[in-house]
DNA sequence: CTGAAAGCGCTTACAG
DNA sequence: CTGAAAGCGCTTACAG
């Protein structure tokens, strides 16, 4: 098998020029059926592979999307976010483009350095996937090319963006804990670290005012710092009844600190989390969770990014994709 | 700024040819010094950016290399896997290729269905990380561009393959175990899944035979089916006062098993994995395990892949990188 | 229905 | 030290 088998070589076989090749291999208009039968089964037989990278000099399209993640996701929640990737890459073949990981270390990061793949025209647009520095998030907002943000937006620019429907998740997942009787209700996590992490806060906070509940001010627990490293865990002096993670893995963490501490889950501590991932059934007991519709996020991440690229004028703002709560055994009824 | 600029419109914007400015950007000879720096200059003030496709197209290469991963395996060994990935890149990047992460669906792995990376010539050789099906292993070798077999090898064939020490790592760790005066060892894992797997079993025994230790039959505990899908465990009648597990998630499992079953860890029975992963810090007490020479892997797997492109009938055979024991607190001196 | 010509952005080999 | 010519493999726009 020859290794570089052309259009032109089979045009040569033949006796037809690389056009009608060109035409019959993409099944288009101008080529007599039984010609392009013949075409494609001598491609075929000879172990023809179409060239991309032809195509893309042609028309200027690397067909690539870089899906941008920050090194230190990769080790937090790194099973959710390789699943959204999964995806991504899934729906993007569906349009003919091809999904690239790009895991950004920490120091380009720090050092606000593109991706070499950016420099190189390697790809048409970026997805941003988990949310960088500030810096590194404008730093991004310059570069002419579509942009997606996905699972985070800023709060300043105007780049569009897919979300978990954070607020309402953590709304609704407070919303049920109250109706189990729980009133003593914290929430872990650092308020300034992520915008995921902050929403979910006030969704969890919309619950507490609309129960008339009033938060107090050690309720709410630092789990990391701004950074996103994980510290100690601090128990309020009066113990609640129930627990709002940020994540799974936070809830995870803090069973493990609980039941160190002698308190039973979900005897003497409710416990919910958010995200569904991989810890969410790693603790015992597993734990009453929020869902993210990977899917759905990724399918809206593509759309924009491919009808960005048609059409760079095109906005879609801030979306946020419906969660649903999971219900399994980490939440006590003391009604 | 110009979204396009090539390096025409620089070599127009300074009277010279296209030429001259494709050698100054790439350091070459054949011009001054000074009009070097002018011509960079300008590039960066007009926003140039290299367009690798064209070099591509030129020379025949796509400066990409594929990792391909098995889906499979992004749900159990996830952390492990994307790490051995992000070590891949970065040396790569230093010869001046991109990596390429896919994940093969597993019905693209039944159907084999090489990846459309492949049919587009998108990539210029295949790093398969983790072991595949044996039907779809014979089929990467039928392809006619440079592979690497990383984290497992093949029996029959005669691919290139970097792997870890499985062998002498497992006959390392059953040794401790004996030190501390371990002599009912099972072993945890299934021997006829994967070659790693098979190799750890073999390096066990063998440290059970130099110890003059009969290998009692139900002391290998099969802990998932020939595919990789995890089964319930079952202890040996007599149990043993150890276990030497194939790999850290499967010991996490075990242990959860274990203390289910009111078997406290190390005190009655001591419990080693291999990896050192995610998994090895999530159980407690933390494991025992082997540590992954992951750089090394990665390192030698792109100098492999980097050789065999220059010189296809370059073969460097089966290249195994020793690991490290980790010493935690799973395993209990009974002496 | 079929094909000759031009071009995408670069590099190589050669001439000056 | 500098550059004109040709070519990588495809596609588009046009002519027949």
């Amino acid at each position: 098998m020859k290794t570089n088998v052309t259009m032109k070589d089979i045009a040569e076989k033949l006796n037809v020029s690389s056009v009608t090749v060109s035409k019959a291999l993409n099944d288009k208009d101008g080529v007599s059926d039984e010609l392009k039968e013949k075409i494609k089964s001598l491609a075929e037989k000879m172990g023809y592979r179409y060239n991309t990278m032809a195509k893309s000099m042609k028309d200027g399209r690397s067909y690539n999307i870089c899906v941008v993640i920050p090194e230190r996701f990769t080790g937090m929640t790194q099973s959710f976010y390789l699943k959204v990737y999964q995806n991504i890459t899934q729906i993007l073949e569906e349009r003919g483009y091809y999904g690239i990981i790009h895991i950004l270390p920490n120091e380009d990061e720090d050092q606000l350095r593109l991706p070499r793949i950016y420099h190189e025209r390697r790809v048409d647009g970026f997805i941003m996937l988990g949310q960088p520095s500030r810096a590194y998030s404008d730093l991004m907002q310059t570069i002419d090319m579509p942009l997606v943000f996905l699972d985070f937006y800023d709060e300043n620019g105007d780049v569009d963006a897919v979300i978990t429907d954070n607020f309402y998740g953590a709304y609704e997942l407070t919303n049920y804990l109250i109706q189990q009787g729980h009133k003593d209700i914290a929430y872990v996590g650092n308020l300034f670290s992520t915008s995921s992490i902050q929403d979910r806060f006030l969704g969890y906070y919309k619950s507490l005012l609309e129960h008339k509940i009033t938060l107090k001010d050690d309720y709410v627990i630092k789990d990391r710092d701004d950074r996103g490293t994980y510290v100690d865990m601090e128990f309020p002096k009066q113990m609640p009844t129930a627990f709002v993670c940020n994540c799974d893995q936070v809830a995870h963490l803090l069973m493990e600190k609980l039941q160190k501490s002698g308190f039973k889950v979900p005897e003497d501590c409710s416990v919910v989390g958010f995200d569904n991932d991989i810890y969410a059934t790693l603790t015992s007991p597993n734990l009453t969770t929020v869902e993210v519709d990977i899917e759905e996020m990724a399918k809206n991440a593509v759309k924009f990014i491919c009808e960005k690229m048609d059409d760079p004028n095109a906005t879609f703002g801030r979306v946020a994709v419906k969660g649903k709560i999971i219900f399994r055994e980490s939440v006590k009824n003391i009604k």
